[in-house]
RNA sequence: GGUCCUGUGGCCGAGUGGCUAGGCAAAGCUCUGCAAAAGCUUCUACAGCGGUUCGAAUCCGCUCGGGACCUCCA
């Protein structure tokens, strides 16, 4: 089964087909590091990599980019920057390599802990300025852009007039006309330089307060937004690559204008699909620092803000991430995440068990309707995956097997109900999509034997306790252990097990 | 004003015109020394009004509600 993905610019599913099988270019939207990054940031990052491992586990050889702005009008959240510069002694002074530093460790961390995979190359903006100067020129040289006191502006009107007739006007991604958009009087700096207001900026003049600059054709100054990753992704993919993907609030203007520096100095459409995430809201609305709103993920793995009823560990919320479809939007709140947190357990242990359960090698199924239940549920993992990434029609299909296994496992449904054959597969598939595909995984880490082995001495203590109806000892472990986070299991056949956290 | 998305049961969320989404919560039962977990069962839906159709949550129209973006904010 093919690959299908919804791609924004033809506004439908299509079949994925590279460009140069069995390679395959992706570039996505990185963040800018001035920052903590926030949960809204975590869909991207989340959503890609799933694509990202789903289109290695297709045996595709991914060249995955992600950059990180750390170029542009820095400065840190809350902090003015003039204040900074007023200060002589250099410790106090802002560093943007420090702040660029900072941010950037923290976001590396997160992402660690949400269990992305790092990209093949994450290009920074500052390391690429020549690059970026390099392209402005040449869009100049073509008659796209025209300089302004020190600034470099990109001719939007031109281009609209003149790739309108080739079909691809400006707006061409989000469905913008150029003639329809309302003359809003935003105020922005020195908008007066500009011949058209739609006009962008590829290059600014930086003023004495600026922090970060540097020299350029134009005079001392630093990047526009949008020419960081034309510079970038054309030098690490080529004019024309597979995915360029990123949240649903860069379509505009980011993306296009991106569509149409890279065009007019590749002559091409800089990719082929285009691939959207929805936003992630709290009350129904954006979670975004203009909306005041954030939480950061450091806050949600600590619990430490005012909003968050308890701690959530960072599975959690990959897992409640996949929940969702990611086009859709997906609401923030603690019922849902702990929901998510309560489902994620359940799977895991059901996989857990899953691992380690052995049947007969040659076992027949003794219940030919379930074994092929089974085998559907297990065969349409891939089927919804391919249908544009449908993470939470799989998911519903793991707990519909996880009914069975625990059924199994209970002994409700009988041992040699799947034959081996099927059990196989399960497995196979079960620890392929919920590790490899979707990158989840479990708590039992820091499981240095010697806990287990305590565990397993308490364990025997209370087996001896129970057999002798001493359910005072018995009930004293096992509550003694809960208050230490350690829960304990009478299992069905008289055994015991014990999950922490 | 423009472009687009959206309104599903207590909550979150799938839903490609006809067939159970799923998770969490709630209730009952089974199991259990008691729990927990697990299994089984049950419950509350498709914003409203029209239309197309043998049949619509799904297509069309209108109304109402919510949201995103509209140029250097990433």
């Amino acid at each position: 089964m093919p690959l299908k993905v919804y791609n924004s610019l033809t506004r439908q599913k299509e079949t994925f087909t590279p460009i140069n099988a069995p390679y395959v270019g992706m570039y996505v939207c990185g963040p800018t590091v001035s920052g903590e990054s926030h949960l809204g940031h975590a869909r991207p990052y989340v959503t890609f990599d799933i694509l990202y491992r789903y289109l290695n586990y297709h045996g595709y050889k991914v060249r995955y980019v992600r950059n990180l702005t750390d170029a542009g009008h820095f400065e840190e959240e809350g902090r003015e920057a003039e204040d900074k510069i007023s200060k002589k002694a250099v410790l106090e002074k802002l560093e943007p390599m420090e702040l660029v530093q900072k941010y950037t460790n923290l976001y590396h961390w997160a992402m660690a802990l949400l269990n992305n995979l790092p990209p093949s190359i994450e290009p920074t903006a500052t390391g690429h300025i020549i690059e970026q100067i390099e392209m402005i020129k040449k869009i100049i040289a073509d008659g796209y852009a025209y300089e302004a006191n020190g600034s470099v502006y990109f001719d939007v009107e031109k281009y609209n007039t003149d790739y309108s007739k080739k079909n691809q006007p400006y707006g061409i991604l989000s469905g913008r006309v150029l003639e329809d958009q309302l003359d809003t009087t935003r105020e922005l700096d020195n908008q007066d330089e500009k011949r058209n207001r739609s006009d962008f900026a590829l290059w600014k003049n930086a003023p004495p307060e600026h922090i970060m600059r540097w020299q350029s054709p134009w005079g001392e100054g630093f990047p526009g937004w949008h020419i960081e990753c034309s510079a970038m992704s054309t030098k690490y993919l080529g004019d024309e690559f597979d995915i360029h993907g990123g949240g649903m609030d860069l379509q505009f203007p980011h993306h296009e204008c991106e569509i149409a520096q890279s065009t007019v100095c590749n002559h091409k459409m800089p990719a082929r699909y285009w691939m959207h995430n929805n936003m992630i809201t709290i009350n129904g609305r954006k979670m975004g620092k203009s909306y005041n709103n954030v939480i950061k993920l450091s806050e949600l793995f600590s619990g430490s803000h005012p909003i968050l009823e308890q701690a959530y560990h960072p599975m959690t919320i990959r897992f409640f991430i996949l929940q969702s479809h990611y086009r859709g939007t997906l609401d923030f709140s603690n019922e849902a995440l702990q929901a998510s947190e309560k489902a994620f357990k359940r799977l895991w242990e059901v996989f857990d068990w899953l691992s380690q359960w052995v049947v007969p090698q040659t076992q027949a199924a003794s219940d030919i309707e379930l074994d092929a239940k089974v085998k559907k549920l297990v065969n349409e993992f891939d089927e919804f995956m391919d249908d544009d990434l449908s993470t939470p029609k799989v998911l519903a299909n793991m707990f519909e097997l996880s009914s069975v296994i625990n059924s199994i496992k209970d002994k409700h449904i009988a041992g040699d109900a799947l034959s081996s054959v099927t059990v196989g597969l399960l497995q196979t598939q079960m620890r392929l999509f919920i590790e490899d595909i979707f990158g989840l995984k479990g708590d039992r880490s820091d499981n240095s034997g010697k806990l287990d082995g305590v565990l397993q001495l308490l364990i025997d203590i209370r087996k001896e306790a129970k057999r002798r109806k001493d359910f005072v000892t018995s009930d004293k472990i096992r509550n003694e252990l809960a208050t230490l986070g350690v829960q304990l299991k009478d299992e069905k056949d008289g055994e015991m097990s014990y999950t922490i956290g």
